[in-house]
DNA sequence: TTAATCAAAATGAACGTTCATTCATTTTTT
DNA sequence: AAAAAATGAATGAACGTTCATTTTGATTAA
């Protein structure tokens, strides 16, 4: 068994259920299954382990959303098409989405990744800039319209985790993205 | 002097300096120049001195975007000033923002308030009520509609902060509050 | 096949540090 | 001079990390 991966997927789910707060080396060394001191055969650090977890995140979830992404199809197929690729992802592995969430906001807790926070939203830079060439999406700032795509993404998971609504019924997904194509179409 | 608001205070400009991670006792007390000892005069101990603090910034908060509500003008009229009130309340104390972050996104840590967070959304579900019934708001899910709302206007606070885009610049707010309102009216 | 050898992997008790909280004492206010 | 407020050193629990020791598993020798 892969030990790396177990303590990596520890992390992940006691983040999930108890928060970074109540994060501790031996909770996930228990969790794993292995003994404190191995966890530091395999990372140097509690820092160095999550930081370790959420470039691993990042990366999973970049490439399952530009598996959606065909440069031969319309920019607002190719968007509907992450959105729920996006969604998929952290409803698959909704510790994922807390994780991250948690990590994005614990200013100056793991200084390295800073501006890399926006690394998860490069594919959707990609699509916007490709819609407003073709004039099928707003001439807003990228800003603005970053915020109409990630901002409401966000949210419905949110809620979605929470169970004030249900992204799993029939036509819902379609719905959210269709909703969120009308803010930033033209 | 105020000590107990010297106290919150500090717990506010901490978490956003450094973060929950390294929040403690002792620098608490210092940035608010009382002793450690005295902190407990106040509150019962650390989870309650946050929990309070959660509840001050969520009460200054509705009462802020509220101010806007009006029920003689149109849906529209106290949809954009609501928006720019939200905003201006956390640009002018981004404090807020980061500390409201962080603790919504920090499962389990002080247990109360779990459905309570969505407490700060009231004005908006207010808002959103009314404007169905009058058919200028489109009639799709509450959550949906939601997501469009708090979504967006989270991660455009959250750019500007991180200066990816500027709110303060003429014209930006509007642009902002219209973007959304066409995601959102029928 | 069995025994011996050794490096790599894993262990978990022990260590030093940090931190929230307490409380005997001091300072301030009434 | 009594009461209330504030102090900060002391306490003990919790935590991240280390490291002497043990276990594992592959390799070699008999």
């Amino acid at each position: 068994m892969d030990k790396k991966q177990a303590i990596l997927k520890s992390v992940l789910k006691l983040v999930n259920r108890e928060g970074f707060y109540h994060l501790n080396m031996k909770k996930i060394a228990q969790e794993a299954g292995v003994a404190a001191g191995t966890i530091y055969l395999y990372f140097k650090g509690k820092e160095d382990l999550i930081n370790a977890l959420y470039g691993m995140i990042v990366n999973e979830f970049n490439l399952k959303v530009l598996e959606g992404y065909d440069d031969g199809k319309p920019v607002q197929a190719n968007f509907f098409r992450m959105i729920d690729l996006a969604i998929d992802f952290y409803l698959g592995e909704p510790d994922n989405f807390s994780f991250i969430e948690q990590y994005t906001y614990a200013p100056f807790l793991f200084k390295e990744n800073q501006d890399e926070n926006f690394t998860l939203l490069l594919p959707i830079y990609k699509m916007m800039r490709e819609g407003k060439k073709q004039g099928v999406i707003r001439n807003i700032p990228d800003a603005v319209l970053l915020a109409l795509i990630h901002g409401p993404m966000n949210t419905i998971i949110k809620l979605h985790l929470a169970h004030k609504t249900d992204l799993n019924k029939k036509g819902a997904k379609q719905k959210f993205h269709e909703a969120v194509w009308q803010a930033i179409s033209v």
